[in-house]
Parts: C-alpha cells; structure tokens; sequence
DNA sequence: TGCTATCCGGATCAGTGGTCCATATATTCG
DNA sequence: CGAATATATGGACCACTGATCCGGATAGCA
C-alpha cells in the first residue's frame, strides 16, 4: 500500500472513530468522509462496508475483550470471571451506539466484516461459561450462543436511551437467574439433564 | 373525511398490514404506497410519519393486549397471570419486526404517535407486576419500568434472525429470575422447576 | 347543471450508500 | 534529475429513501 494511502487510511479511521462516538454506528458514511477531507469514493475503498469500517476500529477492543477473558480464567474465581466479563462486555458494547444489532447480524452471516471477531468474542465467553459451569456455580441448561445472545440483549438495553436507566438493574436480574440457576439445581453431579425443559 | 380518502386511508393500511408483515417495520414508504395504488404523498398525508401508520396499524392489538391484562387479573393466579401476559406481549410483538425499537423510542418521546399506546401497555404490565408482588410471587425490585424494558429486550431478541433461536430458553431464564427473586421459600422441588415455563 | 372545498399524486428536494473514471501523485527506473 | 508507470483520489453520477409543494381531478352539494 502506498504510503500516501495508509496515511489516509489511517486518518479517515480516527475521524471515524471520534465521529462514531459522538453519533453512533449509524452516523452518515458522507459525514465522516467530509470531517476527514477525503472523497466518498476514498472512505469506501479503504472499508467498502460500515462493518469493515467497524470492524477496522473495534478490531484492537475486540482482541483486548478476549484477552480479558483468558486472564480471568486465572486471577479471578468462575463465578466473578463469568460476571465481570459479561459486564465489561456489555458497558464496552454500549460505547459503540448500534453496534449490538450489527454484531448480531455479524454472528449468523459469514460474510460479514465483523463475523470472525464476533465468533471470537463469543468463544472466549463459551469458555468463561463452561469453567463456571464446571465450578456449579452456573446453570447448565444454556450456552455459548445463549450467553452471547444473552450479552447482546443486554447491550441493546443500554443503547436505548428510554430504557438504558434500567440496563444496571436488570443485568444484576439477568446475572443472578444464570448463576442461581446452578445453586437450586445442585452440583452437576445428577444426570446433568437438563434443569428445566428448553 | 372525504368518503374516498376514507376508502383510500382504509386502503393504504390493510396493504402496510401485509407490507410490514412481509418486510418488517422498516418496508419502504414508498412500496407500500405504490402496492396500494397511490402516491407517496397521499400515504404521508394520512400518516404523517411512519410512527402514525404503525399506531393505527396496531392500536386495535394494543388495546386487545390492555384487555387480555384485565381478564387475566381475574381469571388466572397473580404469577401465571404475569408470565401468559408477558409471554404474550413478547410474542405479538415479534409478530411486527423492528417495531421493538420504535416503541422503545416512543415510550420516552411524548411527541411519538406511539407514544400513548406504549404507555397504556405499560401500565397494564405494571398492574400485574404489582398484583404478583403483592402476593409475593414476583420480586419487588422491579417496576413497570423494568418489566417494560425486560419485555422490549425479549422481544428484540426474537427480531434478530441470529439471537432469535435462543429467545424462548432465554424467556424462561428471565420469568425465573423475576419471580424466584420474590421468597426463596421453599426448596422447590429439584425437578421441574415450576418457575418460568407457562 | 355548476361551484367549491377537499383530496390526489407527479415533480421535486435533500439526504443516503455505492460505482465509475479522468485526474493527480507517489514510486521506480533510465 | 527526468520520465514512465502504477496507484490513489474525489467529483460526478446512480438508485434509493422520507418529505414537501402545488396544479389538477373529484366528491358533495345546491
């Protein structure tokens, strides 16, 4: 890549970026072009889609989230590595205005610019989930993709403004339903099938 | 009214009903005009904003799900009252895809032409929520609000294709969570638990 | 029949994401 | 250093969106 081309690059990203925060995901494309004193044409070279302009400048976070994850698998207890990863998650999320329904849609479509870094950031929670699994301090009846759809709806709740005063309480409600579940079922020991009906 | 612009107004909704069933929230105003043989500007004059059309479009559920809330009262037992009603808010609410966000958006903008039928809905949720409290099934750090915004996450679960396979165990978790937060009387029984299957 | 208040919808506007291509420029070679 | 070439650029353009305007069609009535 030219040199004069990564400068650009790497500029429109950081214009992106403040312009990201400031509007939220969904923030004109034309908009962050003119901020940046580039073309149209330019900005979508360098990312042709919103995704890989997101993904472009979520890539560092998403990599620090995972990174996260494995250090509490050791500094931290099942039970607080599971919670306060899920909670970084969210409050991490929420930065982003609108993210969440992208990254929804990411997960399922492989297409998608930001389709691997979401498969990652699930994964990493997969594993939080099955160690507090193990430990029986969480209920065994969901899993990876019910803890990220779990994430996802939480973060979605923090995006809209009507509702994101209650985002606080109600992760506590939803955090404490997946690992009560574990208490009022028991140790794994018995049968492991399935606590409630799916 | 004109006795043709009220055939026309007629018209315009019966199509955005299959429109909107076809395409979710977000169909183009334009389509719906030109599938109903009229102009763009003929469909904005009778709803305004898109807000204005999907109230008339399910002004008749809201008040259906108003009412199902009174009968429930008197017809079923304050928890299961709470979780058929929900379970049912949900449901419908999936039924129109993406009108999730629009009624998370209107409930806090009193200039939305939701914005009433939100509130409405609301304040039946908030009265079974109070009936369960009182009768000690449901956990009483919760309000309308929250029960509001919990439904509106749940729902916004079933409208994304990638989450939505999980909405239904996740439905369960939650139920669980705001009615076992009430009295942790009672070692129920470590079998099926009772708590959010309806 | 004619008259008027009302309604209609094509034309138009500013905005969006996206594509094309003549132009400008960085880089490399003689 | 100057010329050739490969590459990056951004204005012009496209189809689309919601929204507005206004000349013309029409319903309802006398």
């Amino acid at each position: 890549m030219r040199a004069d081309a990564r400068k650009n690059r790497d500029h429109v990203l950081a214009v992106a970026g403040s312009a990201i925060a400031e509007q939220g995901v969904e923030v004109s494309l034309r908009d962050i072009a003119r901020r940046a004193d580039v073309g149209l044409a330019t900005l979508l070279r360098h990312f042709p889609t919103r995704e890989a302009l997101l993904d472009a400048l979520l890539r560092a976070e998403f990599d620090e989230m995972t990174a996260k994850a494995g250090e509490l698998e050791e500094s931290a207890s099942p039970e607080d590595a599971l919670v306060l990863w899920v909670r970084d998650c969210v409050a991490w999320t929420t930065e982003y205005r609108g993210a969440t329904v992208l990254m929804a849609a990411a997960i399922k479509d492989p297409d998608s610019a930001l389709h691997a870094s979401c498969v990652t950031l699930r994964a990493a929670g997969a594993r939080l989930l099955h160690r507090a699994q193990e430990a029986g301090v969480a209920r065994h009846d969901i899993d990876g993709d019910d803890l990220f759809a779990l994430i996802a709806m939480l973060a979605w709740l923090g995006d809209q403004p009507a509702l994101a005063p209650r985002a606080g309480r109600l992760f506590d409600v939803v955090a404490g339903a997946v690992l009560e579940g574990a208490a009022r079922v028991g140790p794994a020991a018995s049968g492991g099938s399935g606590a409630g009906r799916g």
